[in-house]
DNA sequence: AAGATTTACAACCGCAGATTG
DNA sequence: CCAATCTGCGGTTGTAAATCT
C-alpha cells in the first residue's frame, strides 16, 4: 500500500488555521463541494495538503458541529458508550450527531476521563478501584460488585441481541451498529457498571458552603470535584421527566425486573434465570437502550434498593465532600427517583 | 508582577480498510 | 488480482490560555 506524502511535501503550510484559510476553505466546499480533498487546496488557493483540510473542515468548519460545554446528558452518553465500545470514538460521535469525534476524544482525555478517575473509578473498565472504594465497607464493595456482575451480564445479552439484528433498520443505530462491528478488530468491551448513578451522585449533590469563587459563570469549589456543566444541568433535568417517546420502554421495565431480582443474595441461579428470561423479553434492536434506565413510573425500580447508600458516599468524591449529606440519608428513594429521571431523560434531545 | 505549571483543544501522524483503475 | 490512492480513525503532540506560586 503506497502512503501519500501529504504534508511532508515541500511548501506545503501546517500548524494553526488563520480566519483567511477559513474563510477560503469554506467558500470554496460552499461553493463546490470538497470533492476530491487532495485535490482540493490548490483549487481553493490553500497552501495546504487535502488531509490537513479535510481534518479543519469535520472538525471545525463544518456548519453542523455545536461547539461549546458538554451538557450532563452528553457526559452521559459518552461515558455509557465509552464503557460499552472503549475508544471508538467515531462510533461515540455517531450518537451524539453535532459532536466531532476528535471533539469526544478530547474531552474525554481532557474531563471525563479525570473526573472518573478522582472518582475512584478506572476510566478503562468503567470498574470502581478496589482502593477507591474508600469507605471500606464490606457492604458497599458487595454492592458494587454484584451491580457490576449484573451490568456485565445485562450488557452481554444486549450485545448479543444487537448482533443479531444489525441488518435491521437503516436508522442512526444502524449506522452505529455498523460502525462498531465493522472496520476495527473488536476491542475487548469492558463491562458497564451503572457507574452514571456514581456519576451524578458525586457531581450533582448538593453542596454546602464549599463554593469559594465562579468562573465563567458556573459554581467552583476550592478543595473539591468541580463539575461547573453537571452543577448547572442537573438544576434543569431535575424536573422530572415522563417516560414518553421510548419505544423500548416495556423491554427496559422487563430489564430492571431482572435487575430487580435480589442482587445482593448472591444466587447465581437466579441470575441465570433471570438473564435468559430478559434475553426471551427482549424485542428491542436499538443499542441507546444501553444508555437509557427506564423508571418505574411509581417510584424507585427495586434493584436501586440497598444500593442508595453507596452512590454518593463511597467514592473518593465523597471524602472529598464530607460527611454525608441529610439529604440522602433521609430521602434516597426520592434522590434515586430524580437520578433515574435524569437518566431516563430522552437523549435525542434539543440539548443536541 | 513574573515565571512556572497545568489545562484545554486544535492539529498532526501514521495505520488500516475501502475504493479505484 | 494487484497496486496506488483515498479516506476514516485513534493516538499523540504542540501551544495558547488559565491558574498557581
Amino acid at each position: 500500500m503506497g502512503r501519500s506524502p501529504c504534508c511532508d511535501k515541500v511548501g506545503l503550510k501546517k500548524g494553526p488555521w488563520t480566519p483567511e484559510e477559513d474563510q477560503k476553505l469554506l467558500t470554496y466546499i460552499q461553493e463546490h463541494g470538497h470533492g476530491s480533498w487532495r485535490a482540493l487546496p490548490p483549487k481553493a488557493g490553500l497552501q495546504r495538503c487535502g488531509k490537513s483540510c479535510r481534518l479543519r473542515w469535520t472538525n471545525y468548519l463544518r456548519p453542523d458541529i455545536k461547539r461549546g460545554k458538554f451538557s450532563l446528558q452528553e457526559e452521559q452518553t459518552i461515558i455509557q458508550l465509552h464503557a460499552l465500545l472503549g475508544n471508538r470514538w467515531s462510533a461515540i460521535a455517531s450518537h451524539l450527531p453535532k459532536r466531532t469525534d476528535n471533539e469526544i476524544k478530547n474531552y474525554w482525555n481532557t474531563h471525563l476521563k479525570k473526573r472518573l478517575m478522582k472518582m475512584g473509578i478506572d476510566p478503562m473498565t468503567h470498574k470502581p478501584k478496589n482502593h477507591a472504594l474508600g469507605s471500606g465497607q464490606p457492604k458497599d464493595t458487595a454492592n458494587l460488585s454484584h451491580m457490576a456482575q449484573w451490568e456485565s451480564a445485562r450488557l452481554e445479552a444486549e450485545a448479543r441481541i444487537v448482533r443479531e439484528n444489525k441488518l435491521a433498520s437503516s436508522s442512526i443505530y444502524s449506522k452505529l451498529l455498523k460502525a462498531t462491528t465493522t472496520a476495527r478488530p473488536p476491542q475487548p468491551r469492558p463491562p458497564c457498571l451503572d457507574i452514571l448513578k456514581v456519576w451524578q451522585g458525586a457531581w450533582t449533590k448538593p453542596r454546602k458552603d464549599t463554593t469559594t469563587k465562579t468562573v465563567n459563570g458556573f459554581f467552583a469549589t476550592k478543595g473539591n470535584l468541580e463539575s461547573p456543566t453537571s452543577i448547572l444541568n442537573f438544576s434543569e433535568n431535575m424536573v422530572p421527566t415522563p417516560n414518553v417517546g421510548l419505544i423500548q420502554e416495556n423491554s427496559l421495565v422487563r430489564d430492571i425486573s431482572y435487575l430487580g431480582n435480589p442482587i445482593g443474595k448472591n444466587n447465581d441461579d437466579q441470575v441465570k434465570g433471570t438473564m435468559e428470561n430478559s434475553v426471551q423479553f427482549h424485542d428491542i434492536i436499538d443499542p441507546t437502550s444501553f444508555i437509557t434506565y427506564a423508571a418505574d413510573s411509581l417510584g424507585v425500580p427495586s434493584f436501586l434498593e440497598g444500593y442508595t447508600d453507596f452512590a454518593p458516599n463511597t467514592s473518593s468524591a465523597s471524602a472529598a465532600t464530607g460527611p454525608a449529606d441529610d439529604v440522602f440519608e433521609d430521602n434516597k428513594i426520592s434522590y434515586w427517583s430524580n437520578i433515574l429521571n435524569v437518566v431516563n431523560s430522552p437523549i435525542d434531545s434539543t440539548v443536541f
